[in-house]
DNA sequence: CGCGCGCGTTGGAGCGCTCTAATGCAATTG
DNA sequence: CAATTGCATTAGAGCGCTCCAACGCGCGCG
């Protein structure tokens, strides 16, 4: 900076100002620093601005694992917002586990970004409202009461609503649900599908098989009910990931889909609109949240404001996973 | 520091000697200064410190999008090793634009990253030189001759080739080829398909659809191919996302995949092994190789040493798009 | 004509750390 | 017993920038 300052012949304050296209500055000096640092290649050093500044421009991303679509697709979207604003995202994945999630957020925090984002953490409450209180933090997918953050949410009694709805209009009553345990919106989509069942009088089919939002989880789920005496006519999947393990298994048992077993999924991500997969799903906007999530955070940044929530509402997307249960009822399966 | 050195009752050099967990420090004061920390709620600041020590601890990481799958599920792989390791990520995403990369990439070397990993970048080799030039640089997926980098690449001929073994071994000899446009690893299968075609002696039977790597060229390719008097027996996708398009596209028209039409992918992302898809494709170790790449980096940061080129196998992975050509030969189409 | 004002510019302090060289001190050695 | 060694500790410079107060200067105003 000494350099170009000497070079273009000012003082190293006003390299400063052009650098950061602050106004008040002649135009004739703005061209004479501005070739002047193109001449010597000068790149100004975000460190140190940041230290001095107090300001990094930087952004603390933490989610479970970016090899699950719905995680990658909320980043992408954070993303593509924050290169828009020129700022920079600073990544951590806390692979579902509290510990982990901690020492990433450490982490961010000693690098001092601007603000966090938060996606489904896992983390206690009083670790969140601890890192609320240093620093600006957004939340998404799972609310925290009394945590001075923002947070973006969908509607998870509704999401749900809509599959009960569907499947029931089709004719449905043997409606099993796969949960995704502690995870975020895992009790919430349960506790949603068993009041729905309980409203629709259904309390007595209702069947909560546990899981924890992995295919895994849905393949595992698959061997569970294939060992039962009866299979559901219809199954409600904690998310796609599981739908799909769901999917696998059943396929694999040879049992049709949706011919004798319906399935819907959760999330819509990327994979659930292929031809050969065609899963009925709830859609939640990732990409739109990942947005959404760094717009309120950035605007928490430079206004200090009360927190909101944002509530997103979900769609339902009918393919072709769902249909009317068998005529003949409930699928009984010969003695394994 | 000043605050925990005055309350440790030491300097504040033997802070930073502690925080940083060097030797040569007596035990009863490495405990004394930590009390001192831990009861200050001390946060050590890594922009002073990477301002000071001229290291960031941080890894620039330039991918296209991170909703496409194959390139998050190699940032996955770079992420986990990174967190082991103690390093942040600081992610940029290029949108498949050259322009777009640069900016990232420009704006990274501001943050004074140690190293940074470009995954199938679009730009020119003159400003990968230039970027090489400057700090440690790790390619992915492509290779660019007299650039100073290390490259993690795949052998692009034998994933090829082992696809065209695998469908010529089934019977068949009409194979075409959807290509991947000049996008990373494109140009270098095409040629490999090409020059494997001609040395089967059938070369004659080659066609090359222009595409680019995403689904959406998939299904164009479909619509092409159906638009056509006559379809190949067997399709070679570029990758499994455009496989996935043509499933698509062609499943809405009806054709059965394989009975009618073979089609092999490319990368083996998650979707393509899901019941419902079960692509036959070519397996790029994606995790491995976000891993490996970052290893790269950060050997060759801290040794320097002359860049090395790793190229990774590829194995075919046969699930059920494929199967040996209908009796009576390539499917004709009624006139559209 | 002198004074205040605003614009463009500048010097210098300070952001919070690391690192080098120097220092104190106890143990080891000839 | 003086000299040497090695370990633990520290002072202080400096990393590359921003920001504040101060400054010079031309201009309008009383």
């Amino acid at each position: 900076m000494d350099d170009v300052a000497r070079e273009a012949g000012v003082s190293r304050a006003l390299v400063s100002l052009v650098m950061r296209d602050q106004p008040n500055v002649s135009e004739d000096r703005r061209a004479r620093v501005r070739a002047a640092a193109e001449r010597l290649g000068y790149r100004p050093n975000a460190m140190a601005r940041s230290l001095a500044s107090r300001r990094t421009k930087t952004v603390g991303v933490i989610l479970d694992d970016l090899r699950n679509p719905f995680f990658a697709e909320i980043a992408g979207g954070v993303e593509g917002l924050a290169s828009e604003l020129g700022y920079q995202l600073l990544l951590g994945a806390g692979g579902r586990q509290a510990r982990r999630e901690r020492a990433a957020l450490a982490t961010l925090l000693e690098y001092r970004v601007d603000g966090v984002i938060l996606v489904s953490p896992r983390m206690r409450a009083r670790d969140l409202a601890a890192a609320a209180a240093e620093v600006p933090v957004v939340m998404v997918g799972r609310h925290v009461r009394g945590v001075d953050a923002d947070f973006v949410l969908i509607d998870e009694t509704h999401g749900t609503e809509l599959v009960l709805e569907h499947l029931v209009a089709l004719g449905h009553e043997a409606i099993a649900h796969v949960d995704g345990g502690k995870g975020a919106g895992g009790p919430q989509r349960r506790g949603a599908y068993l009041r729905g069942m309980r409203a629709r009088r259904l309390a007595a089919r209702a069947q909560v098989i546990s899981g924890d939002f992995t295919e895994e989880a849905g393949a595992d789920a698959a061997r569970r009910l294939l060992g039962e005496p009866q299979l559901p006519t219809a199954i409600f999947a904690a998310n796609d990931l599981v739908a799909a393990g769901l999917l696998g298994g059943l396929d694999r048992a040879g049992v049709q889909v949706p011919a004798e077993l319906s399935i819907v999924g959760y999330d819509n991500i990327s994979i659930a609109h292929l031809a050969h997969v065609s899963l009925t799903t709830v859609d939640q906007p990732r990409t739109e949240m990942g947005r959404l999530a760094l717009e309120l955070l950035l605007d928490r940044i430079d206004n200090r404001r009360p927190s909101v929530v944002r509530m997103l509402e979900p769609t339902l997307v009918v393919r072709s996973t769902t249909a009317v249960p068998r005529a003949d009822g409930a699928l009984t399966l010969p003695a394994a």
